[in-house]
DNA sequence: CTAAAAATGGACCCGCAAGTCCAGAAAATG
DNA sequence: CATTTTCTGGACTTGCGGGTCCATTTTTAG
């Protein structure tokens, strides 16, 4: 079923993904067609059914796993330790860092949006994304509270609930608009919204 | 050029708009095609392009102008009156309702993903959907401040925005994970950020 | 009632892009 | 080495779907 690849194809095919990625970023998923990776690649028409079987489906799937990893690895480390206010605040500058520079180009929406209906994969990246990125922020919370930093009785899963919520309309309305303001007000407002919690009732003194 | 039409191209037009709108909302965009339209709408292809002369894009749009239109218009009369806490209450819970019934899809978020690419139009209609709704919770935020209910200190637009930001990805996990969760915590929570503001400088007495 | 304009039906065209196929080169294997 | 497997090139097929065209019917207008 699956051949064995070596070392040549593994890199071959991991060429043929990150080509395809940055095609799909330059030009939109709807405009990419398998000649325009082909010709960035510099791959064959065979070689692409070669590694990808399934098609333009089973290549866009890899293309979107290949997009999620990075949107966490590019908050990184500082998604890792959300251990202080300061720290809240350098994932605060990276998160908009990050999509400012991406700008109106977002590959795994429309990734997604285009895979969604066909496959139940590409779904399952999302999910696995969005979960994964949740409980980042819920474990940072958590942190903060143990600190005393934020009120105990605060849901933390909750309270990260919304943030990515905030984050996520953010990016979307900067896709649709190019403007990053939403999505620092959601960042700035939420964050703001969870330190501002009293740390104890209150202990002035 | 714009060809007069009779009640009877009128209403043809209308029908063609509606099906596409249903036909979309049930298979998606980019599955899609003129002659499931067709079909639904019992047209013909010359019908079709009689109507929209610009194809499938000039189509499309116009169902993503007739799609933008409802989101607004299924928030009202709440969304037009937030001058009461209970008002927001209400208010929020017509938005939860009104995504719970529509589920997954999403028709006008992959509409614009569609379109964005291609015509400056549709970027235009997403733009004043969001302008528009954002205004409306900017008038209610200012509303609730006049009456002292929220601290005139805050920033109306900028927690408008916020707001907004984390509708549009409750909205968006909505599409790609069918739970309603993060629509519902960003909502509550938001709301009652902005509520709990002390609505003057603490008066204590 | 009649001429013009609008509405409709549906056959047809055409290009594009996904996917197939086979033959030949390169590499692993023993 | 030999042979088996993997990798590569690229011509070819195919179907789908957007768009065109024209003939016919229906409606409007004077």
């Amino acid at each position: 079923m699956t051949p064995r690849l070596t070392a040549k194809g593994a890199a071959t095919r991991q060429r043929v993904i990150e080509g395809a990625a940055q095609e799909i970023r330059a030009r939109g998923v709807t405009e990419t067609t398998l000649d325009d990776i082909r010709a960035r690649t510099a791959t064959s028409k065979s070689q692409l059914f070669h590694y990808f079987p399934g098609g333009k489906e089973e290549l866009l799937l890899a293309v979107a796993r290949h997009e999620a990893g990075r949107v966490l690895s590019d908050q990184q480390p500082h998604l890792g330790e959300l251990t202080s206010r300061r720290a809240w605040y350098n994932w605060r500058d990276a998160v908009v860092d990050r999509y400012r520079r991406q700008g109106q180009q977002c590959p795994l929406g429309t990734l997604t949006a285009q895979l969604t209906r066909a496959t139940p994969g590409a779904q399952a990246v999302t999910r696995e994304l969005l979960a994964s990125w949740q409980t980042h922020l819920t474990v940072g919370i958590r942190a903060m509270q143990d600190r005393g930093e934020i009120s105990p009785g605060l849901d933390a899963d909750r309270a990260a609930a919304a943030l990515l919520a905030g984050i996520q309309g953010g990016v979307s309305i900067l896709m649709s608009t190019g403007s990053l303001t939403h999505l620092e007000a959601a960042l700035d407002l939420g964050i703001d919204a969870l330190l501002a919690t009293p740390a104890r009732p209150t202990p002035t003194g």
